[in-house]
DNA sequence: CTGTTTATCGTCAGGCAGACGACTATGATC
DNA sequence: GATCATAGTCGTCTGCCTGACGATAAACAG
């Protein structure tokens, strides 16, 4: 028993992801240039349209794998090899958010280790990881090439809201693990810390926290080198997901 | 620059409303009766239809209108008397969740202070406040008159989400006096966060932890006796909408 | 006047976080 | 090989906050 389809508006509905990393000690999103009017050549939010028969969640993780080569995965299963944290962020459905129609985008946050160089799939023309800052800093520093521009549509506004989430979410949460690859030191989890809220954090009492939270982290029993300096312990994330008491962010 | 319509599906996209309060010391949240198939004489969320011309968060505010009467407002300004807060809470689209065709549903939640009846209007049938347990631990209770049947759709679902929202959000934000009246005591607000949570809190500590928040509360000078006991004073919503440290739910 | 109810103030001990000293283990440089 | 720079790890101390709970205050019911 179908509606009758004259008894409300038809909407377009899209999927907008927001997809952070930490790369030389900056928090960075991708972006793709748009290759299509409007705003052709500025630099938007990788997105796409939800298939008929998809749900958003799929859709969202369909169009990671296409931008990026990463599988989003089911934070209860241990973390495949390139997998990213996924999850529903806001929706944002202002009428006039796209000139051409009528568009409901439904944004997602996807938070993922360092990784080797985005690689140009589906078909934007070309991605970039750029640090946040320099991705919302930019209303009215206009470039005729768009290198500078605002970013199009509404993105700016989706991905401050993203990043506002991934801030406040690694107080109460281990999300920051999403950031870091499998094994990682206690010293890379605070680096992503640093980053993520733009402070510099004590690394004894770092220490002392995120090894004394039961289930935070386990202990994988190598060591590494990579950062130069002492040895130091490898871990991996552990099962607990909530952070009781939680990691406080420094005043401002 | 209209798309090809082909080139994409047409989705119907809707808002449904978690409105909750809280009642004879009891978390509750508003249900309509469906009186058209699917799911006809059913419990659901009250919701409709976003109009060609309308933000989300209107089409929202508008259907909080319709249903109970309450005005949305915005967090900057002080509360008009018949108002409650309004956000974003998550948005739906299982392929599925409508047998009749592919329906988006951007849900929101309101909290609105104790009120004096819902008033049934716009095209509801009957409306009613029922706590929460009763709306949620319903599933397999059919009853042939859909009163203990559970909710329509994936309302359940949504229910869950928002009530779980909420109790994550009095923790860290100023949100739990949206249940309470323009002026209110500190009893009665421990009362909310005593329903919300579903625990007892000890008065003297609640006490001294929230006249103790710079900025949570302000005395208006007067008091009331309206629970019996000793006179309480009087309070109004303070400036400060985040609450650093935040109100510790005890656990388990 | 006495008991009951609710509000409000105080006290005390334990836990946790910030500040910071000290020591360890590696690589780089002289 | 000694020295230095760099990171990591372990401790200590102090102040703040919380939970547990005693005590007092101000209303009402009988």
């Amino acid at each position: 028993m179908p509606y009758d389809p004259s008894a409300f508006p038809a909407f377009a509905v899209t999927v907008d992801l927001v997809v952070l990393t930490v790369r030389r000690h900056a928090l960075c999103a991708l972006a793709v240039r748009r290759g299509e009017p409007p705003f052709k050549g500025r630099w938007a939010l990788p997105g796409g349209f939800v298939r008929a028969d998809e749900d958003l969640a799929m859709a969202a993780a369909r169009e990671l794998a296409e931008e990026t080569g990463l599988l989003a995965h089911d934070p209860a299963l241990p973390a495949p090899p390139n997998a990213a944290h996924l999850e529903q962020l806001a929706t944002y459905g202002d009428p006039k958010r796209d000139p051409r129609m009528r568009v409901v985008s439904v944004a997602h946050l996807a938070l993922a280790p360092d990784l080797p160089a985005p690689r140009p799939g589906g078909d934007a023309h070309s991605v970039r990881w750029a640090p946040v800052e320099t991705l919302l800093d930019q209303e009215g520093a206009f470039g005729r090439d768009g290198e500078s521009a605002p970013l199009a549509f509404d993105h700016a506004r989706i991905l401050a809201d993203g990043v506002e989430r991934a801030r406040s979410k690694i107080e109460y949460s281990s999300l920051a693990t999403a950031f870091c690859p499998q094994e990682f030191t206690v010293g890379e989890l605070r680096r992503v810390y640093e980053a993520v809220w733009g402070v510099a954090l004590d690394p004894r009492n770092f220490h002392r926290k995120v090894t004394g939270t039961p289930g935070f982290l386990v202990p994988t029993g190598g060591t590494t080198t990579r950062q130069g300096g002492r040895p130091a312990q490898l871990f991996r994330a552990g099962g607990a997901t909530l952070l009781n008491p939680p990691m406080l962010r420094p005043e401002v």
